[in-house]
RNA sequence: GGCGCGAUAGCCAAGUGGUAAGGCACGGGUCUGCAACACCCUUAUCACCGGUUCAAAUCCGGUUCGCGCCUCCA
């Protein structure tokens, strides 16, 4: 299996510290709104990516954090007029909702960051005690230029960050020993959530958080650290800077990060009014739509996000659905016997699929090549197998179908709805009716089913219905 | 100013040296009492110019256009 680390700017053989085991950290949204739409491509990227390693057989330990504590969620607690916690415990709730519609499933550990405090106090103070670190007045900065590895993952050079970035040297913070030097730990103003410290009251830095997280959960030399491209400068370099320096060790052998999700070939703001929360969308789409569409491009490229291309999205998961959906209808009026030899080649070419899958995975997560095997595959299924197979023949296919979806984190088996008992009578009384060719009858009964929101479809394997 | 990415059919999107996967839409067909659904078939020489090579979408140089990061941000 190959990833692309953003450190190395190559494709890497991916070989875990611990044989058979991953340990990975995600960063996770800050909780002060509904998680939006660009929150949610990183969750699905990196939910298939765990998903995919543990169908190669690793266990995986997954640890994404919610950023609880941050400027915003306490300006949205002032404008409610509520508790900063109570702003973070409501959209974190809000943000699990979207994710388990996204089948993106819990994270192994979902740790909080006020919930880490010491653990944050105790690495400053260790930063501080080897000299990385140094405090003014209750503030406490990283010293950048005493780590002489930071630039390593962005790939930027000191020099030029400090010479090419007016802002950084006017920010009028000069209690700062160097421009790029960063906060570890910040007094608390007036009316904000504070814990104590040996330096003042205050909060941990942002970056602080993670490296504290990252440690707690999953050691302090991890396998995989992953999340949004725009984090790679300068949140992941500085917990990089953070960790390596306070544990003397590699923080992350594998640095992985999605591209972003556009709309109308922009960045999402919300002063261009391009802004979708996973909510939003959901009222118009099932959320299977979104994550089958983000799975549709390679997760390092930039993905476009538009009406259209949901519209297509759906249609193209709805043809898989269906595949599936006439797979099992089939199976009800199949034989129970062996298969036989013709079907034991079939089964073998269908099987095959699931090798060019596992290819376009092992690359990098091509994702939308995986996507095209399964499609070849639901290709296959339609053109060679009917109801004349035996069920092993049958279900063995839908069952790969199936799983192969799953390991994107699709759900290609929708559940069946019982329906009514009077509308399943309607249906059948529609069948005689139209058995005895009193196709007037039938038709009333399908626009009667009709105006119920039940749509009625004569299929080769029977009839089926489908809500509007 | 510094660093980096991209340009493949109407739309989306794989493909990094040997003559272009897949999906959507369009068109054609099969099935069906009809309709709808479903299914099958069909659709490109890869932004432009020059170079390397027996061979390039794929490597090198240049041009044009688009985008990202350098500041909170997935």
């Amino acid at each position: 299996m190959k990833v692309y680390n953003t450190q190395t700017k190559r494709k890497e053989e991916f070989e875990p510290l611990v044989p058979g085991k991953v340990s990975m950290y995600v960063c996770g949204p800050t909780v002060y709104n509904f998680i939006h739409i660009g929150n949610a491509r990183p969750m699905i990227v990196f939910d298939t990516v765990r998903r995919y390693m543990e169908h190669k057989g690793y266990e995986v330990n997954y640890v994404s954090n919610f950023t609880d504590v941050d400027d915003k969620i306490i300006a949205k607690a002032n404008e409610e007029g509520v508790t900063a916690q109570e702003i973070s415990e409501r959209y974190i709730e809000e943000c699990k909702k979207d994710m388990a519609a996204m089948n993106v499933r819990p994270a192994t550990t979902h740790p909080l960051a006020t919930q880490e405090i010491d653990g944050m106090i105790e690495m400053i103070s260790t930063l501080i005690e080897k000299g990385y670190a140094y405090n003014v007045d209750g503030t406490v900065y990283f010293r950048t230029r005493k780590f002489k590895d930071y630039g390593k993952l962005s790939h930027k050079n000191l020099d030029d960050l400090r010479a090419g970035n007016r802002s950084l040297l006017v920010t009028g913070e000069d209690q700062k020993e160097d421009p790029l030097d960063f906060v570890l730990w910040k007094p608390k103003k007036e009316g904000e959530p504070f814990w104590t410290s040996p330096w003042s009251d205050g909060r941990p830095g942002w970056h602080i958080e993670c490296s504290v997280m990252s440690k707690k959960y999953l050691g302090e030399e991890i396998d995989i650290h992953a999340g949004g491209e725009d984090l790679i400068f300068p949140h992941h370099e500085n917990e990089i800077a953070q960790s390596e320096c306070c544990n003397g060790k590699i923080f992350a052998r594998y640095w992985l990060h999605n591209a972003f999700l556009n709309i109308d070939n922009r960045k999402m703001s919300k002063s261009l009014g391009n802004f979708f929360t996973v909510r939003e969308i959901s009222e118009k789409y099932d959320l299977q739509v979104l994550r089958f569409f983000m799975l549709s491009a390679h997760y390092r490229s930039p993905l476009n996000f538009s009406a259209e291309l949901m519209e297509a999205s759906r249609n193209a998961l709805e043809r898989i659905r269906n595949s599936v959906s006439n797979l099992k209808y089939m199976l009800d009026g199949a034989s129970d016997a062996e298969l036989t030899a013709a079907e034991k080649k079939t089964l073998e070419d269908a099987m095959a699929f699931e090798t060019k899958f596992d290819e376009a995975m092992d690359d990098d997560f091509n994702t939308a090549d995986a996507i095209a095997a399964v499609f070849e595959l639901v290709k296959y299924a339609n053109s060679n197998v009917t109801s004349d197979n035996t069920k092993s023949l049958i279900s063995a296919v839908r069952d790969e179908i199936i799983k192969l979806c799953d390991i994107l984190g699709i759900i290609a088996e929708v559940k069946e709805e019982l329906l009514d008992e009077d509308i399943e009578k309607l249906i059948e009384e529609r069948q005689a009716a139209r058995k005895a060719k009193n196709f007037a009858r039938a038709d009333e009964i399908r626009a009667e089913l009709l105006e119920k929101g039940i749509t009625l479809l004569d299929t080769r394997e029977g009839v089926k219905w489908k809500r509007a």
